[in-house]
DNA sequence: GCATAGATTTATAATAGGTCTAAATTTTAT
DNA sequence: ATAAAATTTAGACCTATTATAAATCTATGC
């Protein structure tokens, strides 16, 4: 059923399947919390312990080139993937690395502000917020006060 | 003069002010088409042959840090720095790697749409479009024509 | 069914951007 | 002038990603 899924996802962007691109694009259909290649090499290796990181690394191009998966530049230490391609804005937390999605209304789908190059086309929009998520606020002031206390 | 400002900057986000430092931040206002630690290096090395690759990343975190600059992840290859730090969105195009300015008018003061982590802290936000500038849009169809006349 | 060409995957080497460390140098305070 | 603290330096190191070339798989014509 979930192999059906990756098929159908593949298949849709006219991308031939393979087991491999299979395993992968199912790896990200059941993790959408925006997994990085590594970690979907690792995830793999345990089933198949020969598939290779420069397939993982082909298959993420290859999805992204096609439009079944979009790239996620925001942590510094990280590429991410994302299966979910519809725009949609994302909450990054500089502490504990997670990255959440968030609807973004249609500011996403606002035509271009003025301010943008005459005569370019433009392909995506991305819209990041950056912080500190709920859980590492409150960690960071019971800290603070813990600090206080002990000196 | 221009030193003088590199020195206003820094003090302004109370960063003591060093040779190196001063550099930097020179660099960046000199330069404000959003160079990478490398180019900065690179340059700096021209001038005084001793500096090195460390300080040039120490002080790129620490001007960040301090809210002197901004980092800008948006290349895949590369990680970009910019002094202009009034909240503002990129143009990237992904054929030549230019990163232009973008005026974002309120999109990015919006108070943050639904759908963020309940008590959450927002602390920045960056809006980025991609596409192709009207330059390399001209090329590719220029190409893709002579494709045609000549198989 | 088999040979062959083309596509895909694999293993591994190479590259590049960035970090870490420890020593050397400079600055600051006394 | 000296000692402590901060900063810079050089270079080793790490990690993510890309490149390369051989091996394997797939599809197709015969």
């Amino acid at each position: 059923m979930l192999s059906q899924s990756s098929y159908a996802a593949l298949v849709a962007h006219g991308i031939k399947p393979t087991v491999q691109r299979l395993a992968v694009m199912g790896y990200l259909l059941e993790h959408r919390c925006h997994p990085t290649a590594d970690e979907i090499y690792t995830a793999m290796s345990r089933v198949l312990p020969t598939f290779s990181k420069a397939t993982v690394y082909n298959t993420l191009s290859l999805l992204e080139e096609n439009g079944a998966v979009v790239r996620i530049l925001v942590d510094e230490r990280r590429t991410c993937y994302d299966v979910h391609t519809a725009p949609h804005a994302h909450f990054y937390c500089h502490q504990c690395g997670r990255l959440h999605d968030v609807q973004a209304g249609d500011t996403l789908s606002l035509p271009a502000v003025g301010g943008l190059p005459e005569g370019s086309r433009v392909e995506s929009v991305s819209l990041t917020y950056r912080g500190l998520c709920p859980e590492c606020l409150a960690r960071q002031q019971a800290d603070s006060h813990a600090t206080f206390a002990n000196p």
